[in-house]
DNA sequence: TCAGCTAGCTTACGTCGTAAGCCTTGATCA
DNA sequence: TGATCAAGGCTTACGACGTAAGCTAGCTGA
């Protein structure tokens, strides 16, 4: 009506011919947040992207928190059907944490500005912890430890040992990406770094070394000291 | 106007007399985030609690987000005061780290509803870390360590990796506790764990181990590990 | 006394999530 | 073929939100 029937454009735009559902949804969602961030995620501008109005996305979806769960869903779904981050025939059980732990940093890394909400959206249930957090995961975490010798209590144990670390590790490695991982994004870094450091020389003389980067060596080492433990976990049991 | 003079409360509510401060709005800021999540700060909601219209709440704040950071920074600062979380003469470099762990830990427990945006919001520069976000913070404890022995690339070492371990922890037990990390809090419980989990079993099987909370005794043993490593960074240097 | 400032209030705008209901189109079936 | 119907769009509308702009009462100090 308005200016849509431009007449150079017989069919400008994809023109939908097929309706939309649920997954573009989801995919477009996730796009713009990895775009824009979390805060840019409205229902309005996620219908323009679509070329459709904000109400009709809810004939796919019931509220915007529960589009927010089913991208969270995505991407972990995406994590879990990586082949690396499965156990394999040939794997010890430290291969297999060593490749389930890279795979969950490479998924933080591609998703930087969805992984907060991974780290930090109420999970279905409170013993269900991020970023590992779906059944599927749980289940086949729990699963391929206790097929290595974990028993029932050490395979919990290390459920959460493992959580903890990717999580600090990884949401923190992500913030310093530059995510905005709170509201606001870029526009207000109006000082590269004009912080007044003059009363903490300490942070002056180090402030080179502390804007290294050296998340991939520290998670590595991190986690080799995390499986470790573990394994005295393992063989020895808990305490 | 409304029904606010009702005759029988000569002076029913504080009916201010002394002007709001900042400080005060900051106040009532986290005691509504500790109540009800940080999705129930609204300024409009802000104001009735203070019985001022939304608007004079920017009179003492530029904005809904810097009052935000000025949650998180008086919740540091809280930490900050707290004695217990300085260096003092009889400590050892592990006494003090000890000492600091617990006190974030009581001061993320003390409000799990702010905890998440301490630990998630973007920080001043990229390389200072939740949960120890401020200059003052990063300055005294780069300083207690070097004042024991770490050499520069320990001490940032120590700050990396400390951080990350208290943002892990203390993240998840904080959301364990069901703190509303996410947007919507309690009512959605519907039921207790009506999770179907007849396709997990052994998550099914170690679901009492899963839910039994020994948060305190992991991050204690957790920090013990963590220092034994910083122990031999220390000495030893880093590689 | 009176100018000026402070800390309130009022109004208004644009954006948000979403309830309710309408309209078009293509499939189903008599 | 034509009637029926559901799916998937669209329109309108409501209340809550953040906040820009401007108003005003009452205190301060000259």
């Amino acid at each position: 009506m308005t200016k849509s029937d431009d007449p150079s454009s017989l069919r400008a735009e994809p023109e939908r011919r097929t309706p939309l559902d649920r997954a573009q949804v989801v995919r477009a969602a996730i796009e713009l947040i990895d775009e824009h961030g979390a805060h840019a995620l409205s229902m309005r501008r996620l219908g323009r992207r679509l070329n459709v109005e904000a109400m009709s996305l809810y004939k796919h979806v019931d509220s915007r928190d529960t589009l927010l769960d089913g991208v969270i869903a995505a991407i972990i779904d995406e994590l879990f059907d990586d082949p690396e981050t499965h156990l394999r025939e040939t794997d010890s059980w430290s291969d297999y944490l060593v490749r389930v732990a890279h795979g969950v940093r490479r998924n933080a890394l591609a998703h930087p500005n969805v992984f907060p909400l991974v780290a930090t959206r109420p999970p279905e249930a409170p013993w269900i912890r991020p970023p590992l957090r779906s059944l599927p995961w749980v289940e086949s975490f729990l699963l391929s430890l206790r097929t290595h010798g974990f028993d029932a209590d050490a395979a919990v144990y290390t459920y959460r040992a493992f959580t903890s670390f990717l999580l600090g590790h990884l949401l923190l490695e992500v913030a310093a990406l530059g995510a905005d991982t709170g509201p606001i994004a870029s526009p207000e870094s109006t000082h590269p770094s004009g912080l007044r450091l003059d009363d903490y020389p300490n942070v002056q003389e180090l402030r080179p070394k502390l804007t290294e980067n050296a998340a991939a060596e520290e998670f590595d080492e991190s986690l080799d000291n995390l499986l470790n433990r573990l394994q005295d976990v393992r063989t020895h049991g808990l305490l």
